[in-house]
DNA sequence: GTATAATGACTGACTGGTCATTCATTATAC
DNA sequence: GTATAATGAATGACCAGTCAGTCATTATAC
């Protein structure tokens, strides 16, 4: 209807917004392209002005949610000082996101999936392995400031570490969705004092 | 007067290996009940004989990776005495199982997807639930175990560890099938000594 | 040992339905 | 009048689950 549309970014994040919650409720596969045009308010063709198919749909609904996490990671990071700090407040951050945003986990676990088998395995497999081998990045950086800064041991395993703390997080997640008397905090607390007393020669001795 | 004297369980799970191997490959939607009747060399109509429908298929074939995960658990718990080496075996016999028979992990995130999302949320919801409780229990046991014979801290939160150590598991597996430059073993093993230099004062002061 | 009857495992064509994607048409703004 | 956004009916492909019929195998009678 209306030509020169004032503003095709913000038309496409309406109809991501939508995504979101059509594809957290009923999965990829399960998720009808018609009900996600109908919560956005527009019709089912429209869609496919603003998005290839199906899929590059749900790749935007997953980059956005990603986003969003590594904003909140970075936005906690920011206001501690030390390498240490930053990376419990990134861990803290994370679980607050699952916890105040509680679409990621299904929307997650869609995507895994929809990696993991199919059609669209090798499309959506290399956007996973990129986003855990960044993840994993950010860790092993604050790790070995850690290091510098003495918080951490000089030969501790770095790169282990941050594929297991990364791994926690997700596990944690995982489990607290399936049975919320799960608690995500406590466990990455657990996580992170266990680690901060067996990783940490400084201050034990 | 019965043909072929049709062994029904041993028909059920000639079923039940090919619905594994086509759900990893497919995915659970993706999947086509046609084709795991051709694996198993029957035909479509012949499925139905055994198992009530698509789902009552893909739940037997998660049941019987499943089992088999837990099995190995217990043997390699068996030849060990003290609670916290039953406790490393019993996580390094997971990872050994994921690595041999990789089919568990592409299998496992389509049954995680099936669990949060779609109609088959409440049907597979409380088998993850129940599976997960099993687990951390299995493990808490072992930690209160080794709280008994002085590897554990006294004061650990055996809950909280039990629940991050099973993140790890699942977390290092998914990482390592998008990545397989990341070795779950090494991060296995990561997440076990800085446990027991983390929480065990016994062995350090 | 042979012929016949009974059985039920197995088949595959068929039904009913879903849904992603396309495109001719309509509405709107300038 | 023209360019473009939006629509939604139509298309085509796919597939879970059903069921009437087939036939190899077993039981029984003699």
């Amino acid at each position: 209807m209306a030509p020169r549309v004032a503003d095709v970014d913000a038309r496409r994040e309406q109809i991501g917004r939508a995504a979101i919650e059509i594809f957290a409720r009923d999965g990829f596969q399960g998720a009808a392209v018609g009900d996600i045009a109908s919560l956005a308010g527009l019709s089912k063709g429209s869609i496919y002005r603003y998005f290839d198919d199906k899929e590059a749909l749900f790749h935007a609904a997953f980059e956005a949610v990603r986003m969003r996490l590594l904003r909140d990671c970075r936005a906690a990071m920011a206001e501690q000082d030390r390498a240490w700090d930053q990376l419990a407040a990134a861990v803290t951050a994370t679980v607050e996101a699952f916890r105040s945003y509680i679409a990621i986990v299904p929307l997650t676990l869609e995507f895994w999936a929809a990696a993991s088998a199919g059609d669209t395995r090798q499309r959506f497999g290399t956007v996973m392995a990129d986003m855990y081998r960044e993840f994993r990045e950010l860790v092993i950086a604050l790790l070995r400031q850690g290091q510098a800064e003495g918080d951490v041991d000089a030969d501790a395993d770095v790169e282990a570490i941050a594929a297991w703390l990364v791994a926690g997080l997700d596990g944690l997640m995982l489990q607290h969705w399936f049975d919320p008397a799960v608690d995500p905090l406590a466990g990455a607390s657990s996580m992170l004092s266990t680690l901060r007393k067996g990783a940490t020669n400084a201050s034990q001795i």
